[in-house]
Parts: C-alpha cells; structure tokens; sequence
DNA sequence: GACACAATTCGATAATTAGCTAATTATCAA
DNA sequence: TTGATAATTAGCTAATTATCGAATTGTGTC
C-alpha cells in the first residue's frame, strides 16, 4: 500500500510507530506523549490507520493501539528490494541470488 | 536526515527513484515518462536533491541525475532497524557500488 | 438516569504541496 | 551573435495537511 510511504513521511506519526514497537498502548497514553493536542493525534492516529500501520482493540474505556509489524515491515522491505537493498524477502531466508539472467 | 521520509511520500518522486536505479538519466528523459510537466518535474528533483537522495552532474546542455543508493539504504534501514526488522543492526556497509564499465 | 472520562468528529484556519504557464538562465552549434 | 534546446525559477491556483477548540459519542460507575 503506497498509503504507507504517506504515513510515515509525519515525523509525529513516525514516532508514535516507535512508541508502540515496545507493547499496546492506548490512545491517550500515546497522546500525553506529543505536545500536540488529542484532536490532532487523534488524525494522525487516523492516517496510521487508513495504511494499516496499526489496529486497535476495545479497552473498556480506552481505545489500544497496536503496531501492525509486518504491514511496516513489508511496505519498508518490499521497497528496499526493488533497490537490492536490505534482505532478499521478508519471509525465510534462503541463500537466493537475485536477478537470475533467464 | 528526516527529509528523506518525506521525499518519498510521494508516488511520482519514487518512480523517479525506481528509474534511477537502471542508470543515471537527464531530468528532461526523467520528465518524458511522466505525465505532469516540467516545471514540477524540477520541483519534485529539487525535493529529491534536499534529501540528498539524488545528485547532479552538468553534462552538456543536459543536467545528469544519479540515484544516492547509500543514502536511501542507510534512512530506510536504519528505520526499519529500530523495529528489528531487515538487516541486523550491523554497520559493516560500503555504499553498495552500482556496477558499471569501470 | 446522571456523571466523569476517553476518544473521535466537527468546523475553521494557517501552512504546505503539487500542479500549471510564462519567463529566465545556461549551453551549444551555426 | 543568433537560434535552438535543456532546465530551472517566478508567480499563481487548487488541493491537502496539521493544527486547534468545541461539540459529540461511547463506556463504566455511582
């Protein structure tokens, strides 16, 4: 999803994915974080969304956000790729060469 | 360099990338496989070149674009770093030399 | 039900961005 | 020097974005 490459070009929203990589946390936890105000977290927490960088879950009161890893990961690896950067797949890696002359 | 994040974020300026990587190319052939005009090709280099994702040698009349692969290596692997994902966290990297006819 | 709390949605605004045409700068060839 | 070509800069508009305070929605507790 090229949604992805949108997202994460917000230096907010990028630090929010760091935020997460250590375990759920719920919206306004993240938001106490930033000095911006709910309302504005809350879009960006939207924009992360929409590229299903993350997903939530129902807390009771509280809303939890979660890092979707693997979406990051695969938007990230996937292009580094197609530069020949970076590891060959994102899945097992197997000694393969890449760009096999047909 | 948090520009980089934003030089990508958008569609046409990752193709430009993604056409680099073949070789270097003048910004007009660059233009030619795009639809908008030139004036915001220039734009979109000029971003690319304030990321330093790109640099410029005069050729001529022709100005020459050559892709910086180090540059986008080292922004998306060392984001992608912080999550654990790719590469290990290794540095033992040299700017991983595009073969050409030495 | 009434209340407090968590989060989002609603409007509004200022700043940024992508896009255009027209004008300018730079280089080469005649 | 003139003419042609390559690229950028200038000046503009339309669309998007980040931000805010106020209002709204949803949930648990009393």
């Amino acid at each position: 999803m090229p949604n992805v490459f949108k997202a994460l070009s917000d230096p907010t929203r990028r630090q929010v994915l760091q935020l997460l990589r250590k375990g759920p946390m719920s919206a306004g936890d993240i938001a106490n974080n930033f000095r911006v105000s709910k309302p504005t977290m809350s879009a960006h927490f939207a924009v992360l969304r929409e590229a299903n960088l993350v997903h939530t879950e129902k807390d009771g009161k509280s809303i939890m956000y979660f890092l979707n890893l693997s979406v990051l990961e695969d938007a990230l690896m996937g292009f580094a790729n197609t530069f020949g950067i970076g590891a060959e797949t994102s899945q097992r890696h197997q000694p393969s060469k890449r760009r096999s002359a047909p």
